[in-house]
DNA sequence: CTGTTAGCGCTTTCAG
DNA sequence: CTGAAAGCGCTAACAG
């Protein structure tokens, strides 16, 4: 008979234990374990018999023990800012897909419903073996780096840092493309809503819009600051209208920047795109429900998501971290908030 | 001296533990523990050694090491089917900020991605000590029992079982209210599309509906089956289009398919509300910015996503479970496709 | 193919 | 206020 675990003289089905386990069917502990972890071979009567003893006692093994045995958490880490709008929740699928695939749990840490989010990553490296950081979720970059030191870290739309590997969406390229093909339109008064210093995303999209405007030898304006809400949209749409500023296109920095203008704008009598052109960038569910439809830059999110957790995946797996951000390919989305004519 | 820890003769920064910390600060590993989660008392000197000791090695402690000791995982589980839409990032921004407030980290598991989601629940009870499904996550009934058995369970708006604690948002008096309202407004031929069998919020949607004939004197029509999708509102607006159904209102189960449906018939020459009113339920941004701005309902999303934690706190702290079902209340939100003038 | 036996790193009495 | 020691439940050699 297998010896008796010394804290669990009874076997309560509540605190089923891979000890009662192995007493109920008779066998040894690692005999559980070989069953369980389907590693080694097992004769298969005595594989029956384990499985109806984990079934009759409703056995959950007890995943902390487990991790404290093998040496890891079998969980990748994902630290975002929220999940408001499509994007946050769009990469956190694909993150979660992957890790899903690599038999990896996904635990979460969302920093702007915390007050000391410092504590935070802490306590989540705690339980990971490695942590995707979104970029502007505003996390000390020391942290990250004292992070990094003992786990991989993988930072998503980031700031490109000395030794972390980044991934994120291209920006700079298809900015350019956006803002080319508003100019093209004939537009001479472009003006960039969004604030280039809130992190390397938005300050590519302004190069972008510089740059277009460099390939035709035409000046461009400073930008109009404003931060990524529909709040700051409606403010500056009020500014437009009370004359503050003269524009006939806008390149906003997202979507929702952008809807929140157009929707001021016509709902005062203003004809989008026949006064003024508006593009966006992220290609939400919205942008194809309003008239005129939002012309947009789509992001491969999901994939972006999907990268990070196969990086961490890897890196987990010892391989040395990359030296270059790897930059994920965007798609331009062309409506007719832009001055293109319908294609009905 | 301190004991030097058997299995770490040498204490590599790379994998500080409570031992080379320990050493390093020249106490021993019950006193490191001390410090660390500030219980008990601690002589000032002592504890500033430990804390540059800590400092100096980077030292990460563990999570399953501290779980294993503690029992338990100081963690919950949350299952939902996805996250497209604002409605599930809404709930799980809820649950995670109150579950940050109780100190319990979330692991994630979206069952859409998963090719085998009994597994990864079974996985996932592994390593939380509490688990809160989403209704719709299509979890076999009995999965769910076998887990009650072992771990506390919430179910969020999904069918009331025996046993097992529940949360919801008020759907049915809401859905009377709104169906009422539209009726009220002379329309005579009106709609449910969606699938009252796809669970208890459409199922009580639809009763809602039902309700509001009934207290008017009026028959209510057959349920159009649908699922919540953009392209089963789009497939419907078709039919409707070519003459299938017959109707002056539709009552969505949802807002996608409500602006789905809606777009596809305007884009046809149909007026909305003027030929046909159209009302939807969560009020996702998009509803505000289609014109006419969708009426719908918006549901506590958010505080649906906090109680659930809260009740898993709970549960797991001993409070024996609810046995009747927690329901939020819902605001109706009338904006001018239901056929009320706009307000300017 | 199966059982014994060390740990994994941390918490927590129990002494002192 | 601090240290010693006994686990927490599981995995992984190592024997047999």
């Amino acid at each position: 008979m297998a010896k008796q675990h010394p804290a669990s003289p009874e076997a309560r089905s509540a605190g089923a234990t891979i000890y009662s386990v192995a007493d109920h069917a008779g066998v040894s502990i690692a005999t559980v374990s070989r069953v369980l972890q389907g590693a080694t071979v097992v004769a298969e009567a005595t594989r029956q018999k384990v499985l109806t003893a984990v079934e009759e006692l409703g056995y959950v093994p007890t995943g902390a023990a487990r991790s404290l045995a093998v040496r890891h958490h079998e969980a990748h880490g994902l630290v975002l800012p929220e999940l408001s709008g499509p994007y946050y929740a769009e990469l956190l699928m694909g993150f979660e897909a992957r890790a899903a695939e690599l038999a990896q749990s996904v635990v979460l840490v969302l920093t702007n419903s915390r007050t000391d989010m410092a504590a935070a990553v802490r306590q989540l490296a705690t339980r990971v073996d490695a942590i995707a950081v979104f970029g502007s979720a505003a996390i000390p970059a020391d942290l990250v780096r004292l992070l990094r030191a003992k786990k991989p870290v993988v930072v998503i739309a980031g700031e490109p840092q000395d030794g972390i590997e980044a991934v994120a969406a291209e920006n700079l390229e298809s900015a350019r493309e956006l803002a080319g093909h508003v100019l093209d339109h004939g537009r001479r008064r472009a003006l960039f809503v969004g604030d280039p210093d809130s992190g390397p995303d938005i300050r590519n999209r302004y190069d972008g819009y510089l740059a277009a405007h460099r390939d035709r030898g035409l000046d461009a304006a400073e930008p109009v600051l404003a931060r990524l809400s529909e709040a700051d949209g409606t403010a500056f749409a009020q500014r437009l209208l009370a004359g503050e500023h003269e524009a006939d296109a806008l390149m906003c920095a997202n979507d929702e920047l952008a809807l929140s203008i157009m929707t001021t704008l016509q709902d005062a009598g203003r004809d989008v795109p026949g006064d003024i052109a508006i593009v966006g960038w992220d290609d939400v569910m919205t942008a194809r429900y309003v008239r005129p439809g939002l012309t947009t830059v789509r992001q491969p999110v999901h994939e972006l998501g999907a990268l990070a957790a196969d990086r961490l995946h890897e890196l987990v797996g010892g391989e040395p971290p990359r030296t270059y951000a790897q930059m994920l390919p965007t798609r331009l989305v062309v409506r007719t908030s832009c001055g293109c004519l319908p294609v009905t």
